[in-house]
DNA sequence: CCAAGATAGTTAGCATGGTAACCGTATGGA
DNA sequence: TCCATACGGTTACCATGCTAACTATCTTGG
């Protein structure tokens, strides 16, 4: 992602607000802002996974799998869903986390359609290695935004 | 983009807060949420900006151009500083927005290795076309966020 | 019971972001 | 002066998002 270093000015806003009264300028403009800074944050999310040879998908997913309290397998669907992204693109991720050894695919018993996912130990560890700078990065970008 | 439909849970974040006292459960979870309505608020426009044989990064070029006070034209490196995104996909960019007819580029004059780089009429058009709705959208998701 | 449709997953191909490495043009100091 | 360096732009290639269309496996209704 990307966005604007110099935000449409306000002028520009308003030349498009006072034609629709319910629009209002500052908040058209926190909007663009609150955009500004989720795509600076991304980059800065991307870079810090790129570290650890994750990516922001490919770190979620181990989240998502992780997290599940009554299981400790989710179908390729499923997490698709919960990370809101197709399932070609589910795929080719959970192909990736499967040859770097963070998870395991099997096949699903019972319906032969279903995959069952599970972290691997590996997969385990990587999320511990990662959540400690995940969260000091996003706490950073709250702080940042209050300054 | 794109981002997790549920967020990780307070239950979690706090269980990293409370390891690290500086960082603060609350304000991470905003970020998080943030995070969320920034990249939903992202797909919403690329699919307006496809309606209009644009798209996001197309669209802010061609802003970013037109609102120049005292020139009609910049050069591709200073397209990319304002669009903050890196050369190689600010060439791409013009040379689909040429193709479309949006903007012209000229070598420029003096220094050899400028380009000059203008909206053309129809560029201006397709601006005026799409402006109001952007700006719609903008100003739709600032109302949801309030909400 | 089995053909038609639904569902899980994959493949293929496109769009748009990035970096590395290249060419051509300027520029500046030995 | 002219070679080394810097700079603008491009090319080549990779990552990651998407949709469309495919295969394989269930499920269901005539």
């Amino acid at each position: 992602m990307f966005f604007l270093k110099e935000l449409p000015s306000r002028r520009m806003i308003n030349g498009y607000t006072v034609a629709h009264p319910q629009a209002d300028t500052n908040t058209v403009l926190a909007t663009l802002q609150m955009m500004r800074r989720a795509s600076l944050l991304i980059r800065r999310l991307e870079s810090f996974f790129a570290e650890h040879d994750l990516s922001q998908l490919r770190f979620l997913a181990l989240i998502v799998i992780d997290r599940e309290p009554e299981r400790d397998s989710l179908s390729a669907s499923e997490i698709a869903e919960r990370l809101d992204v197709s399932r070609p693109v589910t795929t080719r991720t959970l192909q990736s986390l499967a040859a770097a050894g963070l998870v395991r695919v099997e096949a699903g018993e019972g319906d032969g359609r279903f995959k069952r996912v599970a972290l691997t130990q590996n997969g385990r560890s990587k999320l511990a290695e990662v959540l400690p700078g995940y969260f000091a990065i996003l706490s950073d970008a709250s702080a940042e935004a209050r300054a």
